[in-house]
DNA sequence: TATGCGTGGTC
DNA sequence: TGACCAAGCAT
C-alpha cells in the first residue's frame, strides 16, 4: 500500500502565517477540550513531570497511571528518590517492565542531588545529558515544565506528521532522511506560545484519534488540513516465539505465617538482573497436574507458563541466592512481572507496597 | 544503525 | 489464541 495525497483545496499554503496559526488553534482547542484528565498533567513539578515520562516510555498510560501515583507518594521529591535503595526504587517499578528506566531514573535522581543541589536542569540540552534521558524525554520535560519551544517527538508524532503531509514510508525509501524531514516539521508547527500543550496535544491526537491500525478520521481536530486522511503504512515486526516453562510455588509454615521460596536473579543477568522470582520447577510432576496456567509474553517470546506446587527438593536453585520470604512482605521486594502475577494470582499476595 | 530491554491490553 | 504494540534509551 502506498500514500497518497489528495488534492485539497482546505489544505491552504503550508508556508503561510495564518495556516499555521489556524491549525495550531484547532489542534489547542481540541486537546484542551478533550484531553483525557491523567495525573501528570496536574502539575507544573518538573520531577513529576520527569517521571511521568520516563515512565510512559513504551509503556501504555493504564499501566503507568496507578503506578505513577504510588511511586510519587512513596518518593515526592528527587531528594527521596535520592535517598532511595535501588531495590526499594524497583519495588516500585515492579510489574512495569523495563527496569532499566527505573535504575537511570534513581541514578539521575542521585546525580542532581548531589551535584545540582537537588534542581532539575531546565533545559532539553542539559536534561539530556541524564541517564535515560533521551531526546524524546528531555523536549518533553523541557516544554511542558519549562515552556521551552523545543518539539517532542515520539511515536505518535511521527505518526501524526507523516499522515498529516503524506511523508509515507515504502519499502526501500530512506528512513534517516524521512525521519529528519518529520523532525524538523515537528519543530515547524509547534506553536511557540504553548510548547507544552502543544506535545501533549499531538500526542494526545496519536494515542486517541489518530490511531496506527484504524484512525478516526471523523473525529480528527486537524482532519481538513491532513494529506492523507489517515493511510499510512505500518512495518512488519518479527513474528514472536513460543515457550514452555515450569515455575514451582513452594511453600512452608512458620507459626501463623506463611513463606514462599524465591531465588534471585544474577546480576550479571542481561534481563531483569537482581529482580526475585520463583525457583524453576525441575521436578517430574508428571501425575500432578499444575495449579495455575498463565500466560506472560517477554520481549519476543511467549511463555507458557506452569506453577506446580512444590517441595524444597523438587525444584533448582542452582547456585542462585535464594530466600524464604513471608507472603506478606513478597510484595516488598523487587519482583519480576511474572513472580508478582504468579503469586497474586495463586493469592500469596496482597499487593501493598511500601 | 540494529538490537536488547518487559509488560499487559486488545482484537 | 496469537499477533500486535505503547509518551524510547543505550550501546
Amino acid at each position: 500500500m502506498t500514500t497518497k495525497t489528495h488534492s485539497n483545496a482546505e489544505v491552504g499554503n503550508k508556508e503561510d502565517a495564518s495556516y499555521l496559526n489556524s491549525l495550531r488553534s484547532s489542534l489547542l482547542d481540541w486537546f484542551r477540550l478533550k484531553q483525557r484528565r491523567l495525573p501528570w498533567r496536574d502539575t507544573r513539578d518538573p520531577y513529576a513531570i520527569w517521571v511521568s515520562e520516563v515512565m510512559l516510555q513504551q509503556t501504555r498510560v493504564a499501566a503507568v497511571s496507578e503506578r505513577y501515583v504510588a511511586f510519587l507518594e512513596r518518593f515526592p521529591t528527587v531528594f527521596n528518590l535520592a535517598a532511595a535503595t535501588e531495590a526499594e526504587v524497583l519495588t516500585l517499578w515492579s510489574g512495569l517492565g523495563y527496569y532499566r528506566r527505573a535504575r537511570q531514573l534513581h541514578c539521575a535522581a542521585r546525580q542532581i542531588v548531589e551535584h545540582k543541589a537537588g534542581e532539575i536542569p531546565t533545559t532539553a540540552g542539559e536534561l539530556l545529558l541524564l541517564p535515560g534521558i533521551g531526546k524524546y524525554t528531555a523536549a518533553a520535560v523541557a516544554s511542558i515544565a519549562y515552556s521551552e519551544p523545543i518539539a517532542a517527538i515520539d511515536g505518535n508524532v511521527e505518526r501524526v506528521v507523516q499522515r498529516l503531509r503524506g511523508w509515507g514510508s515504502e519499502g526501500a525509501s530512506d528512513q534517516p532522511a524521512i525521519a529528519r524531514h518529520i523532525s524538523a516539521e515537528a519543530q515547524r508547527l509547534l506553536d511557540p506560545a504553548a510548547p507544552g500543550d502543544w506535545n501533549q496535544a499531538m500526542m494526545e491526537l496519536g494515542a486517541t484519534v489518530c490511531l496506527p491500525r484504524a484512525p478516526r478520521c471523523a473525529d480528527c481536530p486537524i482532519v481538513s488540513f491532513c494529506a492523507t486522511r489517515g493511510e499510512h503504512v505500518t512495518p512488519k515486526r518479527a513474528p514472536m516465539r513460543s515457550e514452555s516453562v515450569a515455575y514451582a510455588l513452594v511453600v512452608r509454615s512458620r507459626g501463623k505465617t506463611k513463606q514462599v521460596l524465591l531465588v534471585q536473579r544474577p546480576a550479571e543477568e542481561t534481563v531483569m538482573p537482581g529482580m526475585w522470582e520463583l525457583p524453576l520447577d525441575t521436578g517430574d510432576h508428571s501425575p500432578a497436574a499444575p495449579m495455575l496456567k498463565l500466560r506472560h509474553a517477554i520481549m519476543q517470546v511467549n511463555y507458557k507458563v506452569e506453577i506446580y506446587s512444590a517441595t524444597a527438593n523438587g525444584v533448582s536453585v542452582d547456585g542462585k541466592k535464594h530466600r524464604w520470604v513471608d507472603a506478606r512482605s513478597a510484595a516488598k521486594l523487587p519482583l519480576t512481572g511474572l513472580a508478582r502475577k504468579t503469586l497474586l494470582q495463586s493469592g500469596m499476595l496482597n499487593d501493598d507496597r511500601p
